[in-house]
DNA sequence: CGCCAGGGCCTCA
DNA sequence: TGAGGCCATGGC
């Protein structure tokens, strides 16, 4: 087994199934469960691949990758209750609101202007293309490598490795690469590293965010397992 | 108070 | 093509 797919094995068998992706209903279910310090809740479907089970949460997904660019998953669930709140959760009636209305409403997850943009301008895609593949989702405006990685992943199940800051902190402090190489790059080394199961791949990343929340923090340089395998 | 988060676009060499 | 500026809120 190669290097890459045993951090796989390790990271999972000291944090467990991480239940990716957050959804808000089956938050609801699991509301006595405690919230990590980082705001995602660990364990909302650990181990259970079955999400999205419903189009709703398929259209959630989609909405929550392009609202936590470059945002913190709290601000990103409270703008996601307040859009369901306000009926405003599906393709549909994100197409047909008014600016006022969409940006009042995702406001806490930042950068409003451009996000109700770019929700308006995927919301139109998502009515139309029932399949999308990756260059259709990095043609859009507003949708960049990591985000059209994440809904090809989390939305549509497929088998496509998603780099985020965390993964080249981790892995280029580990000496796999340089911090500053080419997303492609980086992907591509863990696509040939591993079986081509979205699971898999699901689980890395959830794996991956984890660790680094516990251990790679911009302020903490304090020693990680990882770097004693 | 300053830092920064589950990025991406635009501009200018 | 690559570096730098910009977007914006809220938790800590």
């Amino acid at each position: 087994m190669n290097q890459i797919h045993h951090i796989y094995k390790e990271l999972l068998k000291k944090y467990g199934h991480q239940g990716w992706w957050p959804l808000l209903d089956v938050a609801r279910k699991h509301a006595g469960k405690q919230p990590t310090k980082t705001g995602s809740v660990q364990g909302y479907h650990p181990g259970n691949y079955s999400y999205p089970q419903t189009d709703a949460q398929h259209f959630e997904i989609c909405t929550g990758a392009i609202l936590t660019q470059n945002t913190g998953w709290m601000n990103v669930e409270k703008a996601l209750v307040l859009l369901a709140d306000n009926g405003l959760l599906d393709p549909q009636s994100i197409v047909r609101a008014d600016d006022t209305t969409l940006k009042q409403a995702i406001k806490s997850a930042g950068y409003f202007n451009q996000k109700a943009k770019k929700l308006k301008i995927f919301a139109n895609f998502f009515l139309a293309e029932e399949k999308p593949t990756r260059k259709q989702l990095l043609s859009l405006w507003g949708i960049g490598p990591e985000t059209a990685d994440s809904i090809l992943l989390y939305a549509y199940k497929r088998p496509v490795f998603v780099v985020d800051a965390y993964t080249r902190r981790i892995f280029s402090r580990l000496g796999f690469f340089d911090i500053d190489t080419d997303y492609d790059e980086i992907q591509a080394l863990f696509e040939r590293s591993l079986p081509p199961d979205y699971r898999i791949y699901q689980e890395y990343h959830a794996l991956i965010v984890e660790h680094a929340k516990r251990c790679y923090m911009r302020t903490s340089t304090e020693p990680c397992f990882l770097e004693r395998i």
